[in-house]
RNA sequence: GUGGGUGUAGCUCAGCUGGUAGAGCUCCGGAUUGUGGUUCCGGCUGUCGCGGGUUCGAGCCCCGUCACUCACCCCA
């Protein structure tokens, strides 16, 4: 390998994706596309940088997001941030352009690269791609519950088996402040015996302990209270309900207590799928979201309530299985001959002209060579074009999959590609492996 | 940020108790002056991650460092 230089290096953490992987990419963010559409959602792009204090404002100023792993930077005197997450943006949108006098519900979609730096691993990087959506101007439950059914039906149609749902609530801002007391009171006792981090967090952030995967906090987190028990009877009602609809639309879940998440401004409303253990790992959480009903106010905008979720689309095309074709062509011209080079490129346009896909191959290189290129595209027709074929007005159309070849007047040739392309590929001769 | 594992050709990897590098795949060419995918033959690419140490001699042992990776933390 060359010596390692700094000139030639991705920035840790941040990697290409080749043309060999994109096909996949193209698959699953379509299938996102069309699942939020059919939702009647639309796509909204925001900036990639935001002014820091927004995502301080809203993600919390104690959260792990925050404290370590935004990328901020000074630009003439402005703090600026790579966006970290999606929601913060998207809602300071929607408060910046009154999208609230518009229409009362809004529904957005979006997807893109979001930044934070955390030590890489498998389905983590620095610049990671987010799915997301926010649903704006419902305060619930029925828009929880249809979110929830939605996203498990996009995550079978990308060929991820059986995603589980776990879904909690921790109420409003006076449930929580009741609950997190309550909390309080009750690890403080054991403070001695948690992990190093649950002890600063209990002053900090007290129900992130609740995620603790540390052996150490089990027992104190076992015997913790239940934040469902605490829930004023506003939030309790909502909890029911957003139950009762996921029953009703039969969507399996399991309510999970101790579901908290890292960021500051959910409420109510939070839920969590995952699934493929076995090729995740550790991360086996595919998506998140939850409700954040106090945010657009708290941005200086209407009293009106949110709620949102992101999958990682690096984790997605890790779990799930979908093949996606590796043909990059569907014709290959393969012109012999210094002088059948401008009658190919001709060749070539009148091909795309009728839809297909073709390479024209300049380069001068033996017949040989272009077909095992053809081959190597993936094209099913190969139009040969030497100076014979000129004479005689014709061209070799060589079917690379049903081993064929004819010679095809020019002014036929790209009716007859388009009905070879089209034709189903013969079977394979007998003889050969049964392919999987 | 903490802990473990791994760094040998473009890719996947072998390399014995230390004796100055190999295979398969890919790619290119030939067998077929104009016919792929199969077959046969041939060929290209390496500061063995980097730096130092031990040794007559280091891909192999020791120290450091960097990168990658897994887990923790956290999150999608």
């Amino acid at each position: 390998m060359a010596p390692p230089s700094p000139l030639v290096k991705a920035v840790k953490g941040m990697n290409d994706i080749l043309p060999a992987e994109i096909g996949r990419w193209h698959a699953i963010e379509g299938a996102f596309h069309r699942t939020m559409q059919r939702l009647g959602y639309r796509e909204i792009r925001t900036p990639y940088v935001e002014h820091t204090p927004l995502f301080v404002r809203t993600i919390g100023e104690t959260t792990d997001v925050v404290e370590k792993e935004m990328y901020s930077f000074v630009h003439h005197g402005d703090p600026l941030t790579l966006r970290p997450e999606g929601t913060a943006g998207a809602v300071r949108a929607y408060v910046e352009h009154s999208v609230h006098h518009h229409e009362p519900v809004t529904r957005w979609y979006y997807l893109g690269p979001m930044f934070r730096a955390e030590r890489p691993q498998r389905g983590r990087y620095r610049q990671f791609y987010q799915v997301g959506a926010e649903c704006l101007g419902d305060p619930g439950p029925g828009c929880d519950a249809e979110m929830i059914d939605a996203l498990v039906g996009f995550l079978r149609e990308i060929g991820i088996e059986s995603p589980d749902v776990f879904i909690n609530s921790i109420g409003g801002p006076e449930t929580r402040t009741r609950y997190k007391e309550a909390l309080v009171a009750a690890l403080t006792p054991m403070k001695d015996k948690l992990s190093p981090d649950s002890q600063r967090r209990l002053a900090t952030n007290p129900l992130r302990i609740l995620d603790s995967k540390h052996p150490a906090d089990a027992e104190a987190i076992a015997s913790a209270p239940t934040i469902l028990d605490f829930l004023g009877d506003d939030d309790r009602a909502h909890w029911d309900e957003l139950r009762r609809h996921l029953d009703a639309l039969g969507t399996p879940y399991t309510v999970d207590t101790k579901l908290v998440r890292g960021l500051d401004y959910y409420t109510r409303t939070l839920f969590e799928i995952k699934g493929a253990y076995d090729k995740l790992g550790a991360g086996s959480t595919l998506l998140g979201g939850g409700r954040y009903d106090r945010m657009v106010k708290d941005l200086g905008g209407p009293d009106v309530p949110g709620i949102g979720f992101a999958a990682g689309l690096e984790r997605l095309l890790i779990a799930s299985n979908l093949e996606v074709s590796q043909s990059v062509v569907d014709v290959f011209v393969a012109p012999i001959g210094e002088g059948t080079k401008s009658p190919a490129l001709v060749l070539g346009r009148d091909v795309r002209a009728a839809g297909l896909r073709c390479e024209v191959d300049t380069r001068g290189a033996s017949l040989k060579a272009m077909l095992r290129r053809a081959n190597a595209l993936g094209a099913r027709v190969c139009l040969i074009l030497g100076d014979r074929e000129l004479d005689e007005g014709v061209v070799e159309l060589k079917d690379l999959a049903g081993h064929v070849q004819e010679k095809v007047a020019r002014a036929d040739v790209v009716a007859r590609t388009a009905a070879v392309v089209a034709s189903p590929p013969p079977e394979p001769p007998r003889g050969s492996e049964a392919g999987q």
